[in-house]
DNA sequence: CGGAGTATTGAAACCTATCAACAATTGTGG
DNA sequence: CCACAATTGTTGATAGGTTTCAATACTCCG
């Protein structure tokens, strides 16, 4: 069954992607090739060791991309957001697991269909080649966030990088609908949950953002979260 | 003045990297176009910010891709070893500097002429995109190391993907040429160059290496070093 | 040999993790 | 709609690993 991911229209807890993936253009003959699934909340949509014989595209929801060491600590490497690629892996089989972070619709893409359409069509080479030196590019970030940043540093980018990815950098008191729970904030973050509780806890105590709910927060003072950043820029 | 990288045999503090990069015959083209330069030790190939009009290819020697926040916090995101290509940012200007661990010398790339390259030649572009892929993989994995491993575990596979990448793997009792210092290590593995020391002392104390020399590293017991690295596989 | 840079080692401080208790939220069924 | 259980989130006290500050040793090279 071949369904176009343009016509789908489901519910998305984030709002879709903005300045990720490439132009529309560039990435929509892959859309032809796919399958539309669900993929219900902490579902999985490969293992960490599967062969990766498939792409997803991200209609509706979030992916996380995520490894487990053998006692358990966990590290998310990535979270997909509508119109993001999963499963950019050049090898045999995935290094890392993807998972729904809230119920979810993925394009499943074969990907010895998607190496075709590369050789038939050298522009979506090309838009490949941008998006994964585009994840490249925010790897890098999370690194020097992971190896340099505090909690105050870690949880302050990565609302602001949360503002920018939703499409609320105009905003002037963006709102985030987190979907995620403390659990993947923390394993994004390289933190515990409880580190990223007390650390939310102290941003609201300096006025730089409201948590009206857990799950939803409101920037009240942007310029205040960018020093608590500590972005290089 | 263009010369072919391939005469070029510089002393190498690293050995060629292996499994790295691509298929030679897929990489040569771009060999063709460049211009060889040598970069003294601490001296940079480009700074954060500059404009990304050129790549390099590591022809001998090593180079590190790193930023500094505002407050002298540094983070190293990758290291380049011969025969690996450097710069691939597609934006507009580099998030990273690219400096020389050591003596190096790097062919230097007009960035224009590898997209027209790319155009004409797709098996160029499919190169270039496995290549992107396996910094990404890279990247996440080392994510992992920084989000999730302590000091020992962080060491410790470090040194055995070093073992990887100098093509040590078949060596029952690799040897390793560090070329870094301490600093460049704690910088790559999130740690203080104190940190790192200890650690080292600890590995040696372990009787997993030897250290002959604080930049000579032999290993002498490969599945402890295995075991203290806590991999997920 | 001497001096600069690099590495090691020690002691104390600090930030985050861990352990534990409790509160809030969500979902379910009566 | 409420009661209850399960999940998720918050907050406190303590412990622990790494950082920081400091002193000393080692290595390289003129």
């Amino acid at each position: 069954m071949f369904v176009n991911a343009a016509v789908v229209q489901a519910p998305q807890p984030f709002p879709p992607a903005a300045g990720r993936g490439l132009p529309a253009s560039d990435m929509a003959p892959l859309d032809r090739l796919g399958t539309l699934v669900d993929v219900a909340r902490d579902a999985t949509l490969f293992y960490e060791g599967d062969l990766a014989d498939h792409l997803y595209r991200v209609v509706s929801g979030a992916v996380r991309l995520c490894k487990v060491l053998p006692d358990g600590r966990r590290q998310l490497a990535d979270i997909f957001l509508p119109g993001d690629l999963v499963g950019l892996d050049l090898g045999e089989s995935h290094s890392f697991a993807a998972e729904a972070i809230t119920d979810s619709v993925v394009l499943k893409l074969p990907r010895q269909r998607v190496e075709t359409l590369i050789n038939e069509n050298p522009r979506l080479g090309r838009a490949l080649l941008s998006l994964a030196v585009e994840r490249l590019a925010a790897a890098q970030s999370q690194m020097v966030l992971l190896g340099r940043k505090n909690a105050t540093e870690r949880l302050a980018s990565f609302l602001l990088g949360l503002i920018e990815r939703t499409g609320q950098a105009a905003s002037d008191r963006p709102t985030l609908n987190l979907t995620m729970t403390r659990a993947d904030i923390a394993d994004y973050l390289g933190l515990t949950i409880e580190t990223v509780s007390r650390t939310f806890a102290r941003l609201k105590q300096l006025n730089a953002i409201a948590l009206p709910h857990p799950q939803r927060v409101v920037v009240r003072d942007r310029e205040l979260l960018e020093e608590l950043a500590e972005e290089a820029d």
